[in-house]
DNA sequence: TTGAAAGCGGTACCAC
DNA sequence: GTGGTACCGCTTTCAA
């Protein structure tokens, strides 16, 4: 059997209530008892259940992360491990723990916020959506169920989250392909809908106004192998973009693929550039030039402000925060002889 | 204020038992009360508070993770990324959840599985240890606290764990590069003591065992950035190796790198191959020939076992389970002229 | 300062 | 079949 605040109570000849305020930290027991009851602990191994301190105190100590996988597929962008690790590790600070839960299906997607939240398994839960699912966020709204989202909620002000300026951030990516001497820039986005591509073509187009008469948008799903085949695709064609900003790393790296196929190279023949900076970035060809999002910095803010939400302390009157990113140049879009 | 057992009993007017029964299926309801009661649980948007389960029922319906940082940094590795992956999803089909957490130091690490087991935040452990850690293992064992092991542990037969035949795998790798026509084969590992490298050193060994004099058997820490160095210190040798077997991607992505500072080109001036067969192998070069270990097959195996385990159901006598690997040939090792 | 006792929201046994 | 009730291990009044 486990060792409890009984058992620890009845060997330092104090009553149960006297364990827990050692426990708690209570400034009013006596040096001499508390020395006695923490010995005891120390000597039985004792540590007190959290199952019954949640239950008690009306917390978990736990924040939910539901990750969307691609159907049937399991992600193997590199970036989610960033995503996850960044979390675990700003929350190794604090006393709360990440419980991680899947969804294929947006409707599995709700049972699982359900099962999170109303079982009271979690505090609070960080939302990376990809697409503006409003209907989910507005309930988590209405129950007043703490989270913070990553990425741009449609109709922010009420929601709290934390983001890049991808609009911003994709605009200067088109720039430097611009000014590097690319004459046809292309963007592979994903479904319209996605936030966060709509946001990127948003910039893309911006940094083209008057720079180039074509806007090349193309779209397909997520997922290096979707990507690959969309760019075969459109490479193919005579009148083909001679440079592609691609909507996150996993997906540049099919584009990378079919440019190789199709015995196209990078940076020269196709210049190649794409958002989050990931591992594989330093792997593709010679180096993939890409947007640091500085996932680090996001996930700090973004827990940072959950943890305040669900302790209820007040919270600043910017409920939308964002992140600056920064532009991390590679091989795959110097191209040689470029004008300076 | 929450809903509760007592309110949807109170509204059903039956007792608070029965609220209970209906919940966990009773049979010896009556149709017309469960239906009544069903119905309010649902018009009331009821759901029972895990916490308050966990503590009666004495099962928390979590297990854990505990992965181990290089020193400061994130892991950036897709093979984590992979394994979280795979955990959640085979956890979606059981009633259990995947708590994540993170430690640097062994201290550290000891301390989570102190703090993720006694206090009963999760049923049990799932270890990824990289080293052969057997302080922490037996202290688990001598407490009886669920875990599966997927790795190899020095003393087998008491540990339940899940596995590669790395030494097999690392054999296989080699003689791959034996028919290649490689004639100088090197192995890049980590630190004596970290079992998969050392079992796949003793795979590697016994390929070259009649065919190959030298063993070049190399030593450095995790990550791309330590074996880019690495790399780069042996491959300037005069006697350089002209093909490596490596530990993991991870590490061979800094070894590529080095190989392309120094000019050399893959595969024919060296052959790479390594281990995981993440994403990064098709992103290195023209695609990196390395093991799949076949992750989702020995995460099944390992979360079906703890899972019993924690249902103390009868455990089969075979504690350690090995699960095939395959080798993913390509382009890295398929060099150019090489005899049939 | 310390102890007794009332719950937190469930489960499960026992009696009817 | 159904209700009463003890109890899981802890926190937190309320008295003493």
């Amino acid at each position: 059997m486990r060792v409890t605040q009984r058992d620890i109570a009845r060997l330092a000849k104090v009553s149960q209530a006297t364990v827990s305020r050692v426990l708690s930290g209570d400034s009013r027991v006596e040096q001499e008892i508390r020395d006695r009851v923490l010995r005891i602990m120390e000597e039985k191994n004792y540590k007190p259940d959290v199952r019954a301190q949640a239950l008690r105190s009306k917390r978990a100590g736990m924040i939910g992360l539901v990750i969307k996988r691609p159907q049937g597929g399991i992600s193997n962008d590199p970036f989610f491990a960033n995503l996850i690790s960044s979390i675990v590790d700003e929350l190794s600070g604090s006393d709360f723990h990440l419980c991680v839960d899947s969804a294929m299906s947006d409707f599995s997607h709700e049972a699982i916020y359900d099962e999170m939240l109303r079982t009271r398994r979690v505090d609070g839960l960080i939302l990376v959506e990809s697409e503006a699912s409003d209907e989910r966020i507005i309930r988590l709204q209405r129950d007043h169920f703490p989270f913070v989202l990553i990425g741009n909620p449609l109709h922010a002000g009420e929601v709290h989250s934390v983001d890049n300026d991808n609009v911003l951030a994709s605009e200067t990516v088109t720039r430097h392909l611009i000014e590097q001497g690319y004459k046809r820039i292309a963007f592979l986005g994903a479904r319209t809908g996605i936030t966060v591509s709509d946001d990127r073509i948003a910039g893309y187009q911006r940094a083209l106004r008057g720079q180039q008469a074509d806007h090349l948008v193309y779209h397909t799903d997520f997922g290096s192998e979707n990507a690959r085949k969309a760019a075969t695709e459109f490479l193919k064609q005579p009148d083909r973009p001679d440079a592609v900003v691609v909507l996150d790393d996993f997906m540049a790296l099919g584009v990378s693929i079919a440019a190789r196929e199709l015995g196209l190279s990078i940076p020269n023949d196709l210049g190649v550039a794409s958002f989050n900076d990931t591992t594989l970035c330093e792997a593709v060809g010679g180096g993939l030039t890409s947007v640091n999002l500085n996932i680090p910095a996001l996930v700090k803010q973004t827990v940072e402000r959950l943890i305040r939400i669900i302790d209820e302390e007040d919270i600043p009157v910017n409920r939308r925060l964002i992140i600056p990113a920064k532009l991390s140049i590679r091989h795959s879009t110097l191209r040689e002889g470029a004008k300076r």
